[in-house]
DNA sequence: ATATCCAGTTACTTTATGTAAGTTAGTATA
DNA sequence: TATACTAACTTACATAAAGTAACTGGATAT
């Protein structure tokens, strides 16, 4: 395994790559989102999307706000960095349109 | 699970979160490439690199050419499908380089 | 008292990936 | 003739990641 690659592309690439991770951040391009309703818009198990959003809040790419009303509503949104991935989830949408099938 | 992603946006994440497969393409942007070169130079290893290959030949990113010299050569180089994923790869890189530490 | 809701967590199963050795074909070397 | 070397894989086995479904806890509503 030689130098390469860029070991900052690389790390974007691990992140990236995780599964669900670029869904999860596409879904909160639109907006804070709540758990319950995450699982159900991606199709995610709570227990690997509880698992990216520590994981996406450790990088900073993701915020967790708390409102204790009831039941709890827990809040997920993207920080500066996080929102800083629109343009590339801008190209991943225009590859996909223009070269894949449904 | 509802119907809020589209299905093509989808697809293209589930290809690019396969471990490897971005790093494997960002390879490829760069000329043609060996299976024991692309082995050694990304760190993946050979059972992987073999499937991924595989996977993406089969959606049409990936070319098989072989060389029957001794000992044989096999180049995996870009089709145009596999080519026009070089805007978002250097969304990637841009936003690695802006956004992440080493 | 029982049930409901959200945001998780836990235990367990299945799938994906890593590791290291083996395979095949064509030379080259001893 | 036998052994060795190379590239490109493949195979068998071990470990890590993800899926599934049941469970927890606090606050309410029936």
């Amino acid at each position: 395994m030689d130098q390469s690659i860029c070991p900052r592309f690389e790390k974007a690439m691990g992140l990236l790559s995780q599964r669900w991770t670029g869904l999860i951040i596409y879904q909160l391009l639109s907006g804070p989102q709540r758990f319950c309703n995450m699982e159900s818009s991606i199709g995610v198990s709570g227990r690997v999307l509880s698992e990216r959003l520590k994981d996406l809040e450790n990088e900073g790419i993701v915020n967790r706000a708390v409102f204790p009303e009831t039941p709890v509503r827990i809040e997920y949104s993207l920080t500066d960095k996080g929102k800083s991935l629109a343009p590339l989830m801008e190209e991943i949408e225009k590859w996909s349109q223009n070269w894949l099938e449904v």
